[in-house]
DNA sequence: TGCCAGGCTGATA
DNA sequence: TATCAGCCTGGC
């Protein structure tokens, strides 16, 4: 167990900001967070928070995954004062990081995420791990699921993955867990590439278009300057900035504004 | 009951 | 090159 001061640091706004499907709110104070083999309690109070973990883990992996070298804040000073909406988007989710998740877990939760609602989009990454992934107990005694290898989902028939909830996206899943499986795209030749390169690549795999492989870009390969392009962003751009975003005033970390607006729009305005 | 949700593919013109 | 139907399924 660690304590921590963190500022700009809010584990309930990451919950909801969608860029997450294996993190969840589990009381007022606490959520759960599932990756790679590792299975983490988070409790925050105020900018104080403990993660149940030890330091050598927090050090080694989780410190890297909620991207907590980086000063967000340095990031929104760069926004222009005269404008007012992405201020205010930013100061709402001032809380939110871009978290530095696993390439194929992404490439597979965005591939589910099209035409999808978000509860809807965790129970299928949940079936799909309860079927094909490996159990892992944990020192409490409690059970959870490893997310599968591409080589647990490249066997499959294609509409194996129905029975998971996936629907038509299941030939998605398992066309591009063949293509990973058998070599056509390498993972690993991925993460070294630019951004551009990165897409490129991305935008081969079978059910991969523009707005999955940016957001694929942003939440496990990390390339800020990915921006992507959902309805939701689509009409708030629309309305707000009618003669385009100014993405060169934000050049190299877009990706960063996208998640205030795209947080601001679902959840902001809402609640005042 | 019908419509739509955090898109993409493949057919058609 | 652009447009559009069709695709699963659950919630409203």
């Amino acid at each position: 167990m660690i304590t921590k001061e963190i500022p700009y640091f809010d584990i309930f706004q990451i919950c909801n900001s969608g860029q997450c499907f294996r993190m969840q709110q589990t009381g007022d104070d606490t959520c759960q967070v599932i990756a790679g083999e590792y299975n983490l309690k988070i409790k925050q109070e105020g900018s104080r928070c403990t993660f149940f973990c030890t330091e050598e883990e927090f050090e080694s992996f989780w410190e890297d995954y909620f991207d907590l070298q980086t000063d967000y804040g340095a990031y929104r000073d760069k926004i222009n004062p005269k404008d007012s909406y992405l201020y205010q988007a930013a100061e709402f989710g001032k809380g939110i990081r871009i978290l530095k998740q696993d390439l194929w877990e992404m490439i597979v939760s965005f591939l589910i995420s099209q035409q999808n609602n978000i509860p809807r989009i965790r129970r299928c990454i949940q079936n799909i791990c309860q079927q094909y992934g490996k159990s892992v107990k944990t020192e409490e005694g409690d059970t959870f699921y490893t997310f599968p290898k591409p080589e647990s989902l490249a066997v499959l028939g294609e509409d194996d993955l129905k029975s998971c909830n996936l629907g038509y996206r299941s030939k998605y899943v398992v066309r591009t867990a063949r293509m990973i499986s058998n070599g056509e795209v390498s993972l690993e030749e991925i993460e070294k590439m630019s951004y551009k390169k990165a897409k490129e690549e991305l935008l081969k795999l079978f059910g991969v278009g523009e707005k999955v492989a940016d957001c694929i870009c942003l939440f496990a390969l990390h390339h800020l300057e990915a921006f992507p392009m959902d309805t939701h962003m689509i009409q708030a751009l629309e309305h707000h900035y009618k003669r385009g975003f100014p993405k060169r005033r934000y050049q190299g970390f877009q990706g960063v504004m996208q998640q205030y607006i795209f947080y601001w729009e679902l959840f902001g305005l809402k609640n005042g």
